[in-house]
DNA sequence: CCCCTCAAACTTGTATACAATCACAAGATA
DNA sequence: TATCTTGTGATTGTATACAAGTTTGAGGGG
């Protein structure tokens, strides 16, 4: 997210700040539609409001907080538009840069791994560690990017965007009802499963529609979820 | 309740005042390097430290400014690396957008269209208009985001990034004296022609060589300026 | 019971003041 | 002359104070 240099720079409080809202936002321990202060925030901070505005403003440029003058600071709700604008923005670029690794003949050496990675998130699912599967999909996406040096291409593709990742949780599951979640979940790994045997059989179109498929999945996922009333306060309208 | 949100707000302070110096570090007016400060700006916008801040620390987050706590903020250099990656983006994406608008048959009655525009572009050309060129180039290349409804997808392609923006000023040959010019933007519009009369000949193959050979013009342009001492200064080393 | 009035408490927007650090130039010293 | 010291101004980081608008809830009237 930040570019860091390759200093160790002592984190400034405005940075210190922006970073611990930013991942309570994003792990939903600041449920969307909750209200701040910067007042209140700074008193927790223990420091003053100059500091605390300047991480409430960025977190307004990132679309996680949305200030109202005079009014209050408040969790965005999370916007199912913005999710499917960035979900097609990953189709495009990640299953790009999967399909050059493949073409290049870099994945095949690396069915194994992949099958690997596969079993330790069938293990999650029956051990119910959804955190940890959260986790694991990330990096069994991630593993393609470093492979072809395209980790950058992550910066516009959700791994930051706070909308995406608050959507993607519950596209895991991480926040639903046991019974909700193990569908989707085995549903997830099991699409992993299928884009692995994809690359084993050498099947170039299987693993281009795999890919799509994939990809496609947190939308049908979301527009269930967003329509259950259990979780309708999330949503934007 | 009033809560009109479809009135005309006044724009607030900061972002008129970020707004106007994006556009001016944009254009080059604000040569990479110069140092401004918060005190200057605030005497200059009339107002306070507290508003001029706000859009300072923004341009921080966008990458036009590098405030340096007790020394001062300066206009950031071009980033070649980063417009190398935004390069890449932009060809993934809109190679894609193209390529989809082609196979849904959209492009073929709007060949006559596309003809007329870079007539357009060689006149301007020929008359030196280069700052009307460069929006005619972004028209040329909006022109099919807008025929596929994917607007939002130039947010992520260096539409907005202003080192990618800065840089594109180069490939145009508007910040260089006559003789360097002419032939990089010959070029860049005789690819636009390329690109339609791949279009016309329904040569989907070309089409895409043709694209991919446009996006990454601007790369060989680059390194070929950049080492030009005349603006090294623009550059990051 | 319902609705209106109004004042106090909140909240963000902005201004001013001070603190901490850095750059630079003038002067002292060898 | 060359180098170090030092003081002054400049610049960003932070704190406090006030301005302007919104929310909230108590109290009164119907």
């Amino acid at each position: 997210m930040n570019t860091d240099n390759n200093m160790v720079e002592t984190p400034k409080l405005p940075e210190e700040i922006h970073y611990y809202l930013w991942n309570r936002i994003a792990t939903l321990e600041l449920r969307p539609g909750v209200k701040l202060s910067e007042l209140g925030l700074a008193e927790q901070f223990n420091c003053s409001r100059i500091p605390v505005r300047e991480a409430v403003r960025r977190l307004n440029i990132e679309g996680a907080l949305e200030s109202q003058p005079q009014r209050g600071s408040f969790v965005s709700k999370i916007n199912l538009d913005k999710v499917r604008k960035v979900r097609y923005l990953r189709e495009v670029l990640e299953t790009r840069v999967v399909l050059d690794a493949f073409d290049a003949g870099l994945l095949d050496p690396l069915v194994p791994l992949l099958k690997g990675m596969i079993n330790d998130q069938k293990t999650m699912i029956s051990f119910n560690e959804m955190e940890k599967l959260t986790e694991a999909d990330t990096l069994f996406h991630d593993f393609f990017y470093h492979l072809q040096h395209k980790e950058f291409v992550q910066e516009h593709t959700g791994r930051y965007d706070i909308h995406y990742i608050r959507a993607r949780r519950f596209a895991l599951g991480v926040e639903r009802s046991d019974d909700q979640k193990y569908d989707d979940s085995i549903n997830i790994v099991s699409q992993h499963e299928r884009i692995a045997d994809a690359i084993e059989r050498h099947d170039r179109q299987a693993l281009e529609d795999e890919l799509k498929h994939h990809f496609r999945n947190i939308n049908h996922t979301l527009e269930k979820v967003s329509a259950n009333e259990e979780f309708e306060a999330l949503f934007e309208s």
